[in-house]
RNA sequence: GGGCGAUUAGCUCAGAGGCAGAGCGCUACCUUCACACGGUAGAAGUCAGAGGUUCGAAUCCUCUAUCGCCCA
């Protein structure tokens, strides 16, 4: 073994050695319970992020984990077709060409992306593999498949024939850049600085006007009425009453609708039915026209007016407001704050856009979702995600599946071109049911959200009965980032419960997002941006892996530096050190430990060993990645390498066998332990240990053997260290130099003693002692240099004389410490509410600690006396 | 406006009634035989603030402040 860790080959070897031995694959024939799940398939047009890293990270620590407990796993890959971001990248490729999407047609648009699609679609799927996902590629699915997209289908036109989907003439949100309407969740609102305009609508044949105030003035070219309260006393006199709407010289009629906030503006509203949703509503109440000033792609109509026809939509607002000031109309402006929903994929403004478009009817479906949440049939992790998942669920609307796009699945739905008959079918209808006149397929796709909505069960071969729905469905977990609750989790949840009758997954673990170390969310326009790629080739998988686990904690954001990543590279490093030692002092054949007979190191290891794995197994059960990550990391530096490698090394001198199968049955099973976090190093390390198996993957994961434990090792460790911790103490404050070996006198031996045994030639070790004497009495010497153990006296001697000023002031301070201690404690113990009211075992230790201050007070106060005589 | 979360060592964060913790960083010493991607020791804190509950509060309750995020 090489003396510094190198992930890059090492990786490289193992990742293809997975895969060729098909260790990730899930077995429909499998005597083991099976534990699957899906991964939430990525954007094919995406790059790998550290929010990827993260949230396929952690499940794969519970994969593995589950797996060396003996599960049949089963995890499944893919990816979604992403219709607007394809749509994008070809459309952008046309342009360069001077063409447009109508100009090459559909299905030469259609061949262009799946050209695309096969040269540039991969390059996620590969870099996921670098993460070291325990992926079952064998399954690997894409939501454009044949068999997925019979399975869109399907829905759709089952969910259809059952009321569930339906076509209506309704306002919703239009993207202008993206040419396609969008769904209520494809909005991202944000605040912008903008104006309310206060514009005056005369009434005709007097000097009296109503004055409306509008935060989108354009608009105003399509009002077909002004809204006031009903109760409102200052507009009284306008109910039905007729205004003058400037600049399109059209009579509207004034309405009363209690829905009209008195206090916003003046009280009164314009009302523009086929432009904002509220007014539509109000529209339809009141049977009010719907007049289209503004396209689907943001630039203004012939119903704007001569004036104002072609103009952009913003533009157009810039003359409006200039003709209005012009003709008087205009009477104030004020800077307005408010939240406008742009596009989630290009951040344009939204225009709300009233169309013909297909509907899932939602409400049937939420119900049963949220029903399964309230049961309890899915759980959320952390289970506060499962509020905001109501919270949406509650308030839901009709869900908007229509896209105007090409690359995607075309809807089932087809229109009679004589009589305009509507049906919707698996196959396209030979000609019209009712009148037999020719039929056209609609134009638009589905939303891809609609087709990732089946995931869990249509990537397992839904609608057919396989054999995979039946053994892996419903899932186990899924794990996600909270941004996706609406988009993935929640429909999903909808979906599974709709055609498979059962929940999709069982557990639904959200994390948190990565950010910076300044907790700013990671973009390109920031430049902030940490490539999880470029972490891997610089610090290896495994050190991103171990970075992300001890990050994460549930329900928190993760602020990310590549310090930490650094850290836990010599982490990785040191475990490979500890390992080339624990090989060089082992035999060829591999060893039975006699539990019967070991030394005090050998017994507290394992003893400490089987803690840890009840402590993982407890973390890992409850996804605390970030304190199993702890534990384990703890225990190999600060307890294998730093104590129990330094102890036995004087054992290992004298080749005892016993010492020898103990720390390689340790390593082994901390590399076991460790394998689900750091796969690729533990792995490389296991294949050099005499009489390995296949890979770290097919082993059992260790047992926590309480016949292990070991109270009394453990004690006789924690004196050991504390004993040697403080001899290094002493030296260093007084500096000595390691190579100047000193005596050790020990007071109170026998108690002490019968623990040291064999580990005394450790205590000359680790210490820097020479000769260790146990004695009942310290005796006073000017080479003494004194400290207490726990509660055990202890002498360093010297072959000169010691500074003793210098010692009774280090002692003096340590003492003065103490007291402080101790005197928060007799408080407290002093008062009688604590002696009565505490719990008796709380008051016992209170006492144990006091006791233990109090005789380490003796033998400080003892060794400063002996210390000013001499 | 409604909701959620955060505030603990220089930085990033654990801890959820009973001794104030970790990693990184910092300081000093050490090339010793697995590892300088290392070892040993050390310094470092008004647990955001104010009230309350309790024998006991970083932890529970109330309010305040600041900062995030989600929804309207």
């Amino acid at each position: 073994m090489e003396k510094a860790y190198d992930p890059k080959p090492v990786e490289a070897k193992w990742s293809k050695f997975w895969l060729e031995e098909k260790l990730f694959e899930g077995q429909v024939k499998s005597d083991k319970p099976k534990f699957s799940l899906v991964l939430p398939p990525p954007n094919v047009t995406g790059v790998l992020h550290m929010g990827h890293a993260l949230c396929f990270i952690l499940p794969d620590i519970i994969v593995r984990w589950k797996k060396m407990q003996g599960y049949n796993t089963m995890w499944l890959p893919g990816t979604d077709h992403a219709s607007i971001a394809v749509h994008n990248v070809i459309e952008q490729s046309l342009k360069a060409k001077g063409l447009s999407r109508e100009e090459v047609g559909r299905q030469e648009f259609l061949r262009l992306a799946w050209e695309w699609k096969e040269k540039y679609g991969g390059v996620i799927t590969e870099q996921l593999k670098r993460l070291g996902c325990s992926l079952d590629w064998s399954r690997e699915r894409f939501t454009l498949d044949e068999g997925f997209s019979r399975a869109v289908n399907y829905v759709f036109v089952s969910l259809y024939q059952e009321g569930l989907i339906y076509r209506d003439y309704y306002l919703v949100n239009r993207c202008p850049r993206c040419q396609t309407v969008l769904s209520d969740i494809e909005i991202e609102h944000q605040e912008v600085k903008g104006h309310l305009w206060y514009i005056k609508y005369p009434l005709p044949g007097t000097n009296e006007a109503i004055v409306v105030a509008t935060t989108r003035p354009e608009t105003m070219l399509g009002d077909t009425a002004v809204a006031v309260h009903p109760d409102d006393e200052r507009y009284k006199k306008f109910h039905g009453q007729k205004v003058l709407l400037p600049l399109q010289n059209r009579l509207i009629p004034v309405i009363t609708d209690e829905q009209v906030q008195k206090d916003f503006g003046t009280g009164a509203v314009k009302v523009t039915p086929a432009h904002d949703p509220v007014d539509f509503e109000l529209g339809k109440k009141h049977g009010l026209e719907q007049i289209i000033v503004i396209d689907g792609n943001g630039r203004m109509t012939e119903a704007a007016g001569e004036e104002f026809k072609r103009l952009d939509r913003f533009a157009c607002r810039e003359k409006v407001i200039e003709k209005l000031k012009q003709l008087g109309y205009l009477v104030k402006v004020e800077d307005y704050s408010h939240a406008v929903g742009h596009c989630y994929r290009c951040k344009t403004i939204i225009e709300p856009h009233l169309s013909w478009q297909w509907f899932v009817r939602i409400e049937p479906l939420a119900r049963e979702a949220i029903k399964a949440v309230e049961d309890g049939k899915i759980v959320f992790i952390p289970e506060n995600w499962a509020k905001t998942y109501f919270d949406w669920m509650y308030k839901i609307h009709d869900w908007c599946i229509s896209r105007q796009l090409w690359w995607g699945h075309r809807l089932p739905a087809y229109y009679c071109q004589n009589c305009h008959q509507v049906m919707v079918a698996m196959e396209k209808p030979a000609a019209c049911e009712k009148c037999g006149g020719p039929v056209v397929q609609d134009e638009d796709v589905l939303d891809t959200w609609f087709s990732s909505a089946l995931w869990p069960f249509a990537t397992l071969g839904w609608p057919e009965k396989t054999e995979d729905l039946k053994v892996f469905y419903p899932t186990d977990l899924m794990s996600t980032g909270f941004d996706i609750i609406f988009f993935w989790v929640a429909r999903m949840i909808m979906m599974g419960l709709k055609f498979m009758k059962d929940v999709p997954f069982r557990e639904v673990f959200i994390n948190g997002l990565v950010r910076d170390l300044k907790k700013r969310k990671m973009s390109k326009s920031e430049g902030n941006i940490i490539d999880p790629l470029e972490m891997i080739d610089k610090y290896g998988t495994d050190a991103l892996r171990f970075t992300l686990a001890s990050l994460a904690v549930p329900g928190m954001d993760i602020a990310l530096s590549e310090e930490r990543m650094a850290g836990y590279r010599a982490f990785a490093n040191k475990i490979w050190n500890a390992s080339r030692f624990v090989l060089m002092n082992l035999g060829e054949e591999k060893l039975e430990p006699d539990q019967q007979a070991l030394s005090l190191p050998n017994r507290w290891i394992r003893s400490r060993l089987t803690r840890v794995i009840e402590q993982l197994n407890d973390s890992l059960k409850n996804y605390k990645f970030y304190e199993a990550a702890e534990t384990i990391y703890h225990f190999i530096w600060h307890e294998f390498c730093d104590w129990y490698i330094e102890f036995i090394k004087p054992e290992l001198k004298e080749s005892n066998k016993n010492t020898q199968a103990v720390m390689e049955d340790t390593l082994d099973k901390i590399l076991k332990l460790l394998h689900p976090f750091m796969p690729f190093i533990t792995e490389e390390i296991w294949h050099h240990l005499p009489e390995s198996g296949l890979s770290l993957l097919t082993e059992s994961w260790p047992e926590a053997n309480r016949r292990w434990q070991d109270e009394e090792a453990e004690e006789a460790m924690r004196f050991l260290q504390a004993l040697i911790s403080e001899i290094r103490t002493i030296r260093a404050e007084n500096q000595l130099p390691v190579k100047e070996k000193v005596n050790l006198w020990i007071s109170e031996g026998k108690k002490s003693h019968s623990l040291f045994g064999p580990p005394e030639e450790a205590i000359r070790q680790l210490a820097g002692v020479d000769k260790i004497e146990y004695v009942t009495e310290m005796p006073a010497a000017n080479n003494l240099l004194r400290g207490v153990a726990g509660t055990t006296e202890i002498g360093l001697q010297l072959a000169r004389a010691i500074d003793s000023a210098q010692e009774i002031e280090r002692l003096q301070k340590e003492l003065a410490r103490l007291e402080e201690d101790l005197a928060k404690l007799v408080f407290r113990l002093e008062n009688p509410d604590f002696k009565q009211r505490a719990p008796q075992a709380v008051v016992a230790e209170h006492q144990q600690r006091r006791q233990d201050l109090q005789l380490k007070r003796e033998k400080l106060l003892k060794s400063l006396s002996q210390l000013k005589e001499s």
